[in-house]
DNA sequence: CTGAAAGCGCTAACAG
DNA sequence: CTGTTAGCGCTTTCAG
């Protein structure tokens, strides 16, 4: 005894209430539409009375444009991306565009749900630190889908990206450092094939191999928090614990802090230097007192939108976006030598 | 010389391709459809061949269920919320769902970009702690579509909701303190027009007076950061100082714990016992070691999953499903009485 | 099992 | 300015 038989009100219905045509309904609910005032205050009453809305899908299936842009995240722990998820939300809702959300993998970019979600006429589909695998890119160039990159790029132009300048946060990490005296550098590194982290890390390592710093030690991470635990906990039992930490991103670093201070007790900021990458909310907080390199996520962003209506009339449009940052100084770290 | 003519491959083309008609092709790609197996295979060939994949959109203009929920978020800095998120976006994938996310202001409910969901014949519509105005829930019913409140109830059954079980989990918490031997307690509030700020509320004030305690202050709060922050300054620099708060969700105690600990230098879990309410996982962090009560998300959003598919087949159910928690003591509270 | 034909709800030329 | 007429891409009877 299943009432699934949702009867909606349609353009016809409307129609005969106002005594005009279908047509003369799409008319008035169209924006440039030639329609008489009384004629589209008529239809307009009916259409409130009756409680009329367009059916969006059917006017998508004419327009051949959905109005939606896919967006896959990855890890919604990591609070950079949470905080872009949140003003992508505002921005493209504020430029008329819905966001169908769906997981990715960090890794393969959610190769099975992306499938799915391609067979709505997306407008666009933006990853969210997510990579895109070949497969994947070809899937989305037959389907006609363009492909924004969110921190993130790729090699092939397959498709178009948004980041920060790695390049230059990561010497400016790495001049900080050196200016505050620090002796043994470690960085914990971002997810492997992250074209992120290699920017980064071939950067931090680069400058200090140039400026003639005793090359830093490495760990492994992925941007996570128990990752970079482990990783920290390695660093600090180690034979020469090292002073310094740059993690490839606050929430690795954050990470690296809490293990320091409450695993070996260390005075973050005198004895031991952590520094992240994004600059997230939280870094800000008097129990990190992080300093980070931001990345303007509303920028970032916006410029994700700019790019998005770039390519609903030009899809094979490429272009990589790079936006600048600055370095936020604060107490998980040390500017002047010590003693 | 925009190439915006995205020239999709359809049902025809590959029934063209394929030496079928398009029906054959519908059928092919529907699952219970009596199709002869080679027939089926030289469509499937093609299709894969040509990159065909079927339009969703018309599908769901034909079957008039779209299999898109609208999830609305007010605040994603409060990470119960983005936690709720991620896995309500793994299960309703995995259900075959899509999600559409738009941005709600945590108080009215996000009219102006909740009506132009509206458009789309979603299948449901979830709210994530944003409040559900009677505007709104007529909105909602004229266009069909079933709204399921998450960790909210409203009194008119104009919606169906989510929530943990408040009472007894403030009622916990109030004797957890007790025990302690806390003499005087503070609470600060939720957001003030939301029923699980007022159940928490209640339950604690009641409890407490039903034991005799002396009645504990409060401050005014919002759930976030901002506010709790100065509550908690105000509480801790009044004339008599509280030795317990009860903060009414972890984002709040976070922030409380922050200004107890930096701005006034009290040992947090001796000198004074912090307790949350959601038990997220920054709870879990060495530097907040915060009791909590934890609430929890997945069971929650899959008691909205199963709403949501029972709503599909009877938009008029009426169900406010409660979940049960329990209590974490960590670091941030005293059990014993001290000295 | 398969093709032809009739729509789903809407927009977009066309004539009037 | 307005009604009529074709479809958008797909599902679904209905004959064969």
């Amino acid at each position: 005894m299943t009432i699934s038989d949702r009867s909606f009100i349609t353009a016809h219905d409307v129609a005969r209430a106002a005594g005009v045509s279908q047509s003369a309904v799409s008319r008035a609910f169209t924006p440039g539409a030639s329609v008489a005032p009384d004629t589209r205050a008529r239809i307009m009453d009916a259409a409130t009375r009756l409680g009329y809305r367009p059916n969006l899908l059917a006017r998508s299936l004419i327009s051949g444009r959905s109005n939606i842009v896919g967006v896959g995240v990855g890890d919604l722990s990591n609070p950079f991306f949470v905080e872009t998820l949140q003003l992508l939300s505002r921005t493209l809702d504020e430029a008329g565009l819905r966001l169908l959300l769906f997981p990715a993998e960090a890794q393969g970019g959610g190769e099975p749900s992306i499938n799915e979600i391609l067979h709505y006429r997306l407008d666009a589909l933006v990853l969210l630190s997510v990579g895109l695998s070949s497969g994947l890119a070809e899937e989305c160039r037959k389907a006609q889908v363009p492909v924004v990159l969110y921190n993130r790029t790729t090699q092939d132009h397959a498709a178009s990206s948004v980041i920060g300048d790695n390049g230059i946060g990561a010497r400016t990490i790495a001049a900080h450092l050196l200016a505050g005296d620090h002796r043994r550098m470690a960085f914990i590194a971002g997810a492997d094939g992250s074209s992120t982290n290699m920017q980064r890390e071939k950067a931090f390592f680069g400058y200090l191999a140039e400026q003639g710093a005793t090359a830093p030690l490495r760990a492994a991470g992925d941007y996570r928090t128990e990752v970079a635990t482990a990783a920290t906990r390695q660093l600090l039992a180690g034979q020469d614990r090292p002073d310094a930490i740059f993690c490839a991103n606050d929430n690795m670093a954050i990470a690296a802090i809490n293990v320091a201070r409450h695993e070996f007790g260390l005075d973050v900021g005198r004895e031991i230097s952590i520094v992240g990458y994004d600059d997230v909310a939280m870094a800000a907080w008097p129990a990190f007192s992080l300093t980070s390199y931001a990345q303007p996520a509303q920028r970032m962003v916006d410029e994700v939108l700019r790019l998005i209506l770039a390519l609903r009339d030009d899809p094979d449009r490429h272009e990589d976006v790079v936006v600048d940052g600055g370095l936020v100084v604060r107490g998980s770290s040390r500017t002047i030598r010590p003693r």
